[in-house]
DNA sequence: GCCGCTAGGTTTATCGTTTAACCTAATGAT
DNA sequence: ATCATTAGGTTAAACGATAAACCTAGCGGC
């Protein structure tokens, strides 16, 4: 492989003047001089050495998407760490704009730290749920750091990239109950407060009171996001029909909920209704279709992208939080109750 | 950030003995200063610049998933380039054996060339379609290279992570014939001679023969990978009938054909039968339930993975494929057709 | 004739780590 | 008494690139 010496060699210049012309710092070199070395660079097939420069310049051009795990999941589990179209898109715009990225699992602070310090890495996108020393040390990093789908309150000098939580799990419980429903359920991965989930559920909680619902505790089901385990969920609730609507935080959990109810011999929408939440491409191919919260991975990715590249180049954004828009995807799983209906056997 | 010099000057070693202690050599240097080592190196918290043992062991400890993606994809492709099961297996592998990863999409061989020397990277994974002059490239290459899922048939001294994908198809053409269909439909994405897709088409007609069906190449559905793509196909093939099931070559696309069907009004499996292939965490959650070929995507992460940690470590594998087994798994899509029925109008 | 400036470079130190070659004192074998 | 070996190191070059400081010839201005 050819380094920068050898080109400066064949074109009988020095290091420097070969540097310079690789960096585009033509302004003391000829131009001949300048032709001359781009075809000897060329017809060499130079490739600048990203350790040698990450080395001396103390920037490596690298940036790593993060995921924070507990240790030993169980299996199965239906979350995607690493979100294929979200990580498509920070990987298109990272390396449009001459960056290269990094995957990477960590356990704990210490694991993240070291290699950090492996790599020296220019900047972080952390995704995954995160206590509190975890935090700590990210406030302590002084690194750009682009957080998605965290609600760390108290770290409000970190960029985020999230959703309009609040507002999603607001306007789903809104259209149930503009559709006439009054007994809902909501249904989630184990709770976290401050998490995204927590926030969709004030959003629930928010739009019953407002309907005059006084929301009622029994109707949260938090259960481990499986296949499994939503699909349990949805026959066991077949079994309450205490209410009339399930508001499910995922489109996989309501997914599988409204598998499990189907078998459990419990009509969607005609006995329940659902309404999911991301909008994944599956939700028109569920029958019945699903009706969602719509939410834009592509769009995540591309604005963390941004953040993330306006930090690298010195240029932060004002804006420290791109809340992104969410939306209500109208399809079949919910039906209109006639006045009749709506009080449930209880 | 501590290196190396300020953990030998606080022990008051040279250098070279720091980095035997770090490497384990311990051959040459005391017990006690071992453990002084140790102990100031905890203390300052120096942890190694890979870019500097990059630069002068020539060997980067970072491996590459490189898809190789043609210029300009039309939107809402279903494909996953980046899968994330695959990945997270190939990732927590990799980190294991202290190896590092880098995602990286490249539009040729040129490309990939560029950024290999840039990184000088120990590995490459490489998942996509490769034409004839990026094949070439690669066999150039001469570093460890996993080929997943490429049938590459002139380059049988590389490395791959494959399926069975021809008895994949002839499984599940068998399973349909097993159960009365004779007119049995082939859905796929545009086909590519040599891609895994083309595999399962062989396998699928091999069954027909055998069961002494003549293929028909009008039956065979070649649609783009979308959404929208498959469920206007499923639309359309409502409409044609001159087949009673349908084996596609993915439940992505098995569902969105089931979806387009039955929005058209065609039930399944009563009036059209479906297989998928894949056997996604989705499969469950369709209604009907889809029959599908099974596969393993954390396997493949992981066999591929394990063939990348023996090329590294200087311990090849005798195997230079790995072809991973199929299953039918049988649920609700596939109808069993009475004698009278197998004959469909024309 | 001398000064200052500019074009077009070059020299050299440096980044953090590895590694081949070298050193020295102590020990054991003969 | 001498030699070889070993334990426990050290020295210094090298990896590829960058950048600050330096150099020199030529030219314009006065």
């Amino acid at each position: 492989m050819a380094t920068i010496k050898d080109i400066a060699r064949a074109a009988g210049v020095s290091n420097t003047t070969v540097s310079n012309v690789v960096h585009g710092k033509g302004s003391h070199v000829s131009p001949e001089t300048v032709a001359r070395i781009h075809k000897i660079i060329q017809e060499l097939g130079y490739v600048p050495n990203m350790s040698a420069r990450a080395l001396v310049s103390n920037r490596s051009k690298v940036v790593a998407i993060i995921n924070h795990i507990v240790p030993k999941q169980s299996d199965g589990v239906l979350a995607d760490p690493f979100h294929s179209a979200f990580i498509s898109a920070i990987e298109e715009r990272l390396r449009n704009s001459g960056y290269y990225l990094m995957l990477r699992t960590v356990e704990d602070a210490r694991a993240l730290r070291v290699f950090l310090d492996n790599w020296n890495l220019d900047g972080l996108f952390l995704t995954g749920v995160f206590e509190d020393e975890f935090c700590e040390t990210l406030t302590r990093l002084d690194k750009p750091t682009v957080l998605i789908d965290s609600y760390l309150h108290n770290y409000h000098h970190m960029y985020n990239v999230g959703l309009e939580d609040f507002q999603g799990g607001y306007i789903a419980t809104q259209y149930l109950l503009a559709n006439g429903h009054r007994r809902i359920a909501f249904a989630c991965p184990p709770l976290r407060e401050g998490g995204v989930v927590w926030e969709r559920l004030r959003g629930y909680r928010k739009a019953l009171e407002e309907a005059g619902v006084t929301p009622d505790p029994a109707l949260i089901f938090q259960k481990e996001f499986t296949t499994h385990g939503t699909m349990a969920l949805g026959a066991e609730l077949a079994k309450r029909r205490d209410f009339t609507a399930i508001f499910a935080t995922a489109d996989i959990m309501a997914a599988g909920i409204m598998s499990g109810l189907q078998q459990a011999g419990c009509r969607v929408p005609e006995d329940i209704s659902i309404v999911g939440f991301d909008d994944i491409n599956w939700c028109r191919m569920t029958k019945p279709m699903l009706t969602t919260v719509h939410q834009d991975a592509t769009l995540k990715g591309e604005t963390a992208a941004d953040f993330m590249i306006r930090l690298l180049q010195g240029d932060p954004p004002r804006m420290r939080s791109a809340i992104l828009p969410v939306g209500l995807t109208v399809r079949d799983s919910v039906r209109l109750l006639r006045d009749t209906e709506k009080t449930v056997q209880e």
